[in-house]
Parts: C-alpha cells; sequence; structure tokens
DNA sequence: ACCCAAAGTGACACAAGTGTCACTTTGGGT
DNA sequence: ACCCAAAGTGACACTTGTGTCACTTTGGGT
C-alpha cells in the first residue's frame, strides 16, 4: 500500500558504524550518512528525528547484539573458562569498547523520547554490567583474581587494553595472546 | 614601543589545554577560546593563521615540559626505579596520554609552515619513545620483563591504563596503587 | 485506470564557525 | 605633543551542517 523502501533501518545502522569508527562522533553528519547510502538527507528524517535519535537506537541495536551473545559466559563453570570466553569475544567485537565510549559523548538532548531511548541504553549498559559482575564474583569466590585490587579496574583494563593502538602492526594473533599474558600475569617476568 | 599585550602565548595554551581536555578536539573553537579570555577572536589570528596551528605549537609546548621531566628517568640507575619514577611520572601528568591522542586526529593542512610544525611535534614524539625505548632495553637486560611480550604493547598498557574511567570514584591513592599491581602482576592472584 | 498513503527529494531559512580586514586603541621614542 | 607600530576589535562574506516542508514518485487495493 506503498512505494517500496530504498533503505532498511539496518542499513541506516551499517553505516553509521562506519562512519562512527572512521570518523568518530563529530565526524558523523545526516550528509555523510546520506552520501553513503545515496538516498537524500531529507529522508533519514523521516525514521528519526535527529542524529542524537540515530545514534542512541544504533548503539542500543549494537549492545543488544553483543549482549545476546555475553549472556553465553553463563554456560561456562569455571572462571578460567568464562575469562578465555570474554577475551575472545571481546577481540572478535574490537568496535563495542569503542562505541561505548563514542556513546558516553552523545548531548541529551531535553526531550522526552530521547530522554527514553537514553534510559534504555542505560539499562543495557547495566544488564551487560551485571554479567561481568557475575563474571568477577566468581573469580573472587574460586580465588582466582587478585583480591587487592577492585572490580571495576578489573573490567577496565579489560575493556580498555583492545583499544592500545598497534602502531606496529605487529600481527593479530601475536599481539591478542600477549594482552591476555599481561592482562593475567603482567608486564614483569614470572618466571 | 607598541601597546601592551592583553594575554601571552602561555595563556592561550593554559585555555587551550583545559578546552581541549573538556570539549576534546571537535569542541576547541576559537570563539570559545576567545570567550574564556575575554579578548576577541580577530587577536588569536594575529598569532596563529587557524586552530591546527595553535593546537599543534601547543602539543609541542606540552610534549616539551613532559620531556624535560621524562629525560630524569635516565638518573634511576635500576629498572624498578626507572619503572617506579615513570609511573609516578604519568600519574602526576594524566592529561598527557589523552592529549596524544587528540593530537593524533589533527588534519594535516597542505601548507608549509604546518607541515614544518608537525614534523617538529613527530620528532618530540620520537625523542619521548627514545627515552622508554632506554628503560624498556634495561628491562630486558635485567630480565625483569616477560620475554614473550613485544615491547610497544608493554608501553602501550602502561599509557592506556591512566585513561581507564574511574567510574565510581575508588580514591586516587588506591587506584593508582591498584593499577601499578595490575600493570606488574596482572589481575590473576599470584599468591 | 485510478486512488492515495507511504517513501523519498531538494530547496529553504536558520545556526554556528571560519578567516579577513579596515578600523581603533595604546604607550614608548623622539 | 605627537608619531606610529604593534595590539586588539568587530563587522563582513563565506562555509558547512541543521531541521522543515511542499512537492514528486511509487505500487498495492479497489
Amino acid at each position: 500500500m506503498a512505494r517500496d523502501r530504498k533503505f532498511s533501518t539496518e542499513d541506516l545502522y551499517h553505516a553509521t558504524k562506519q562512519i562512527l569508527l572512521e570518523q568518530g562522533y563529530d565526524g558523523f553528519h545526516f550528509g555523510l550518512l546520506a552520501e553513503k547510502l545515496d538516498i537524500s538527507r531529507g529522508a533519514i528524517y523521516k525514521y528519526f528525528d535527529n542524529r542524537e535519535e540515530l545514534i542512541v537506537n544504533f548503539m542500543r541495536h549494537e549492545m543488544k547484539l553483543f549482549l545476546t551473545e555475553l549472556k553465553n559466559v553463563e554456560q561456562f563453570p569455571s572462571f578460567d573458562e568464562k575469562l578465555t570466553f570474554l577475551l575472545e569475544l571481546i577481540f572478535k567485537n574490537p568496535a563495542v569498547p569503542r562505541l561505548i565510549e563514542i556513546g558516553q559523548r552523545i548531548p541529551i538532548h531535553e526531550n522526552l523520547k530521547m530522554k527514553e531511548d537514553v534510559f534504555k541504553l542505560e539499562d543495557l549498559r547495566l544488564k551487560m554490567y551485571q554479567h561481568l559482575q557475575e563474571f568477577i564474583d566468581l573469580g573472587r569466590e574460586e580465588q582466582k583474581l587478585n583480591p587487592s585490587v577492585p572490580d571495576t579496574l578489573i573490567l577496565g583494563f579489560i575493556f580498555q587494553s583492545i583499544m592500545i593502538p598497534n602502531h606496529f602492526d605487529i600481527p593479530q594473533s601475536k599481539w591478542v595472546q600477549s594482552i591476555k599474558e599481561i592482562l593475567c600475569h603482567g608486564i614483569l617476568n614470572h618466571q
């Protein structure tokens, strides 16, 4: 009962992700997005009121995907297995921590719909945090984690580590393996 | 033989630093800078051709200060002492890694003067790297560092670690001490 | 074949930042 | 006292992005 859509919301999210990762938050404009999808700027406004709206909803979409994968952490019984799974998950989704960081910078429009969306995003962030907290709790229980160090810093290290720039182009497998090594045992030699 | 200056280059750099740390690279405008110093935008153009010019020179200024402090790393004979000094230096200058990251995003104007300035900045970055490399080399020699892990990743971890956001406001001293602990020995319990 | 609602377009008025330049202000040298 | 060069100002033309809206296009239902 209407003409076919020229682009899907999925298309918008895909291009949005590319632009955000290439150009950062401030480099993202509807003009760029429209150009990338070969559509007019005006068409995007049929689906999103402004770029903050779009980005927040894109973030939700991205978080949901990550969360469904993260949920599988429950399936692994031991802390060691959970840790391995978690690190692999993060290295498979290196964009997620960067996107979360970018997400922090969205200015909150004083707008009802916007506030709801930001709230839903915050809710997802909390859900994500809960899964991670369970993982940490088990590590504490099994006495696998350094007891003198706060939970948030452990998670901070894990998430921050994949954002270290690999300027010298060390091969991915070596890089990942080395990050695991330092995360677990530090930079010092342990015989 | 002229009227007194209303603001010094130092004033510009100080306000620039504030704005860059608060608003990020894209949030930095001559309008904001002028407002902060209660001067006109036009006056700034008497000293810098554009914001890239100003930011690159500000970065050079900031790097020089950091480098003069970093040079003192030579004075400590052992690797352990150098490491302690280095960590303290970085925690005393938490803005430096953030500024370096911001500095990476400066678009290069196709302009001779600009290219020179960027070259000088790159030169400082290299000098900094050399001091850090000497520190790593000593650590290797003394067999204090994990041999299976590349140099750049060790430096990456050190610099990245202070950018972990302390969302839960853990007291500074506890936070720093915990970062040192994880950097040196990892997140796992080592009895 | 025609209707019409949803999809998409592009021109418009607006906002915010840029770089320039003719102008005013100021204070030391003569 | 006056000169004048350096310091500072603010208006101007320009650029880039925003959000809106009257308009055109399209395709299924009758």
